[in-house]
DNA sequence: AAGAGACGAGCATACGTATTCACTGGTTCA
DNA sequence: TGAACCAGTGAATACGTATGCTCGTCTCTT
């Protein structure tokens, strides 16, 4: 088991000094083309690649870049929201394209990850994954922005610190969703989901809802908006809740699949028949919304786009430029739970 | 922005040298445990942390794992094989567990993964995930061994190199799930899936699958094997490939869920009843098997245990030690696909 | 009482690269 | 014809840590 070739190896054999290998193979302009090419041609004879971590001690910067998705402390560890796993493949191409590795860690949001990211020099920048009120890591965001680490997040634009937050156009989602359901005849539209400050994403889709009853001359009936953060689970218990109300709905807008799956599951367990008693609309667009039963109406999110615009963006930080995308546009989907 | 804290300024702080700092925090035994917690106290005050390129760069050791996702060439970014993913979440808490980061990328299998990982030292050691012929890549994985990166893959046990491979017992699988259709009165079961060498894996499926028709003294029936990679465009094809022989089956044991799910598709498209017409049994229980029409009875991996059995045998590879555990348990999980 | 350990800590150095500065020989311009 | 310049390269050094070796101070043994 040979030793792993240095630039100095690399020098010696092309007979030249080792910084005009490390330039060479940088790519600078300061070394004669004929030489470069036979450096080149050496260096790859020998599979020599640069050591990563030598370069980065020496430039002081990781080259990777770090995805952090942030779990619900009670979470079951295999239960990741399906829409974040979703754009796991373009963030990670998106990366690799930039010559960027990716490290990727499961965190608590109210955890050290703060520190074992900027402190230890890891990653060059963040990107955080995760439903939740900015308020309840602000102080986390801020240490690290005031090291100069540079952080992405998903979540609801306008919230935040500027020039960090990337996502979709909840509300026009939330609309689009809302007006479709009236489109087809229906009046008492149930919403389940947060409506409060602490999943601002969710409370983006309430405000499209409620645009979308103003727009058709409804008003919002307070019964019929149930707190629910995005798990089957949450969806099930809604639906409960509305019973427990006595509540009088046709049909339902979900902040997400995974509470409408949740609901319809206890609709059809309830005897409900959807569409007819109860039509239903969710929004993401995860993998299992066709294969419910019926498949489910719901508004697409661009989970290619998302990633590539979250790389994108803290890339463009890293060169110490702003770019404040507006939200990605929204679809809606129609299948088959919403009415033929 | 201060400049980050070295162990040079623990050591002047705590008045000893930077070699005793690094010492402390490493937690040798030849430091005083009165001077350990005075430094510990001051790097904590500090938020001080070890510099992980300066470290890796000394110690020669990136501690750092790199999971690879094999993808099919022309496979569409986002569409990850949803087994592999649910790993995911198993393997990124056993490596933060172990104290390690998680490198994430997906690859072709023809690629120059090797050269990236082993040449430049990015990862102590790299975990394969995919499915694919071990030939396909054996001269890349023949060059780490050489270079002395350590390598797990999850796949067929038995296959490849010893004490590198972790996999499910899929040939037990295989027979659970045909002997599940026997049990229920089937007799014309027809086998989706590759029976070449291609995949190992559902190669081994397919063993189970004649295992219990041996069992059941029924014989096999060539025109009821279908080739098929696990996809759900593979499982419709199949469906028609079945349909252009001709076959007579009343079940599928489908070697995947995605396969199966696409012949289910292409089976209610063709007015086919199921399970009155056809039972099917999947493999791999991925969230989408609970919410199929109707509900698909499937064997079930362990996600959790086998991405934490990668972890822990590859762990076990970087101490020197040899760890070849037996294949982990499949366990059928019946729904209606198969049957009241 | 003297030698042998054990303990605790410092000195020097190596890990492999990137970058600043200085240098050489040739070219250009006034 | 000399001064200013440029392309191309090498020498020296810094990045921050981990570790082999050395050394002094105690304690313990014989």
């Amino acid at each position: 088991m040979a030793r792993r070739p240095t630039s100095f190896d690399i020098a010696q054999l092309a007979g030249v000094s080792q910084p005009t290998v490390s330039r060479a193979l940088r790519g600078s302009k300061s070394v004669n083309a004929q030489t470069r090419q036979r450096i080149e041609a050496i260096a790859r004879s020998l599979h020599y690649a640069v050591d990563k971590h030598a370069s980065s001690l020496r430039s002081q910067s990781a080259n990777t870049l770090a995805l952090l998705f942030f779990e619900e402390p009670a979470e079951d560890e295999s239960t990741i929201n399906p829409f974040f796993l979703s754009m796991l493949g373009s963030i990670t191409h998106a990366c690799a394209r930039a010559g960027y590795d990716l490290l990727i860690s499961f965190q608590q949001l109210s955890g050290d990850w703060h520190v074992d990211y900027q402190d230890s020099r890891k990653a060059d920048g963040i990107i955080l994954l995760g439903y939740g009120d900015y308020e309840a890591y602000r102080a986390r965001l801020d240490h690290l922005t005031e090291q100069g680490t540079k952080v992405v997040r998903w979540g609801a634009v306008g919230t935040g610190p500027a020039g960090i937050t990337v996502g979709s156009d909840n509300r026009g989602g939330g609309e689009a969703a809302t007006a479709h359901l009236i489109a087809r005849g229906r009046r008492r539209i149930a919403f389940l989901g947060a409506a409060d400050g602490r999943y601002p994403e969710l409370e983006d889709r309430y405000r499209g809802y409620l645009d979308a009853l103003v727009a058709a001359g409804l008003t919002a009936d307070a019964a019929l908006q149930v707190d629910a953060i995005t798990t089957e689970d949450a969806g099930r218990d809604a639906i409960a809740e509305l019973a427990r109300r006595g509540a009088d709905y046709d049909a339902i807008f979900a902040a997400s699949d995974s509470i409408a799956i949740g609901a319809m599951r206890a609709l059809a367990a309830a005897g409900q028949s959807i569409p007819d008693d109860v039509a239903i609309v969710g929004f993401d667009d995860i993998a299992s919304a066709q294969l419910t039963n019926p498949p489910l109406t719901t508004v697409t999110q661009d989970a290619r786009r998302a990633g590539e615009a979250l790389v994108r963006t803290l890339l463009a930080k890293l060169r110490g430029e702003v770019s404040d995308d507006p939200p990605l546009p929204t679809r809606l989907v129609i299948r088959a739970s919403s009415g033929a």
